[in-house]
DNA sequence: CAACTAGTATAACGGTCGTTCTAGTAGAAC
DNA sequence: GTTCTACTAGAACGACCGTTATACTAGTTG
C-alpha cells in the first residue's frame, strides 16, 4: 500500500497534540508510549527521533502546556479593565480552562508532581519553572495592584489559586471560583476608579 | 452473621502499613502487588484474600489514612483553647502531618484522584467520603465559632486547605501553613474569651 | 481424629511497559 | 544521480503488571 499523503502538520506537533490529550486525560504513568503514538498517527522511531524517551516528552507536554497557559492567562489580563481586575484575571483564565477542558483533570503541573518521584525525572524543571513564573507573574500584577506588600499577596493568592483547582477537580465545594475572586480581593486595595 | 472478628492481625494490618507507605511515597499506579506483599513480609494469596485485588487494597489504604487524619485532627481540635481557634485546628494537624510524613506528598485522597481516572474504581468513593466529611465538620467548626454564614465560611476554609496542601507539597511559596491561619483568621469573628 | 482456618511459597497466565533495532520509502539538496 | 533527511512499518527485548492456581504447613476447633 502506498503512502504518499504528507500530513498537514508536523510529526513532532502531532505527537505533542496526542501526548496532551492522553497525558492529561489518563494520567503520564497510566498511558503508554504506544497509545501516544497511534493517536498521533506516527511512527514510534520518530517519537524516539525528536523526544529521546518518554521523559523528555512529558516534559515537553508539560511546557507546551505552560505556554499555552500564559498566552491565556496574558490575553485574560489584557482583557481586565482595572488593576485590580488585572490581578483577578488568573481567574477568568482558570475559568476558561476549566470550562474548555473535555473533563477537568486539574493542573497538569501539579497532576504531574504528584505522579512523579523521582527528583532527577526532566519534567521537574518543567513544574518548577512553572509554578515559578505563576508567582512572579502574580507580584508584578499585586504591585501594580497598589498592594501594600506585593509578594506577600501574591503568595497568599498563589495559596487560594491552587485550592481553587483543587476544588474543581473534587467538586468538593459550590463556586470554587467565585470565592478565590471575593477571597483575593479581599487581599487588595480597593480600586481608585 | 458467622464471621466473628479472628485475630488476625498481623497480616491485614502489615498489608495496610505496607501499602500506606509505597502507594503514598510512590504512588498508586508506579507501586506493584508484589513490593507491597515484599514490604509486608506476607504471602501474595494473603494480599487476595484479605482484599480481593489491588483496587480494594487502594480504597482500603485511603479509609485507614482517613481514619488517622481525623483522629489527629480531632486531638487538635480538642487541643485548642477557644472557639476560633479550634476551626483553626485543622491547620496544626496539616502541619503536624507534613512535619511527621518521611517525605511529604500532599492529601493521599487528592493523589489518588489525580492517579485514578476511572469513576467506578472502589476508591473513589473512600475519596469523596474523605472530603465530605472534611467540609461537615468545618462547617460545624464555623458554626460554633458564630460565623455568620457557615457554609460558606467552611466551604472558603476547604479551597484555603486545598491550596495549603499544594503549596507544602510543591514548596512554591513561604510558609504556607502562616499564610492559611492568616486567611481562615480574617473569616471569622474575633473570638470572645 | 478430622475438618477447618489462616497463612506460606512458587509458578504460570496473558498483557503491557519503555526501549532498541532492522529495513524501507518519499522527497529535497547537492 | 547520489546523498541526506524525515518519516514509515514491524519485530523483538527483557522487565514488570495484576491475577489465578497449585500444593504445602501449622494451629485451632468440633
Amino acid at each position: 500500500m502506498v503512502h504518499t499523503k504528507q500530513p498537514s502538520t508536523s510529526a513532532r506537533e502531532r505527537l505533542l497534540a496526542a501526548a496532551g490529550e492522553l497525558f492529561y486525560a489518563r494520567g503520564i504513568n497510566a498511558t503508554g508510549i504506544d497509545a501516544v503514538v497511534e493517536r498521533a498517527g506516527v511512527a514510534l522511531a520518530t517519537l524516539y527521533k525528536h523526544f529521546g524517551g518518554k521523559d523528555r516528552l512529558v516534559a515537553a507536554y508539560l511546557e507546551e502546556r505552560d505556554d499555552r497557559w500564559r498566552a491565556d492567562w496574558e490575553a485574560a489580563i489584557a482583557a481586565a479593565t482595572t488593576r485590580q481586575q488585572r490581578v483577578l484575571a488568573i481567574f477568568d483564565a482558570l475559568q476558561r480552562w476549566w470550562g474548555t477542558e473535555g473533563r477537568y483533570r486539574g493542573c497538569a503541573q501539579v497532576d504531574a508532581a504528584v505522579e512523579i518521584t523521582d527528583a532527577d525525572h526532566p519534567a521537574m524543571a518543567a513544574i518548577i519553572r512553572h509554578k515559578t513564573h505563576l508567582r512572579q507573574r502574580l507580584t508584578e500584577l499585586a504591585r501594580e495592584a497598589d498592594a501594600a506588600e506585593p509578594e506577600q499577596a501574591a503568595a497568599d493568592i498563589v495559596v487560594i489559586y491552587e485550592g481553587t483547582i483543587t476544588a474543581l477537580l473534587l467538586q468538593t465545594v459550590p463556586d470554587p471560583l467565585q470565592r478565590a475572586r471575593r477571597l483575593t480581593t479581599g487581599l487588595l486595595p480597593t480600586d481608585s476608579r
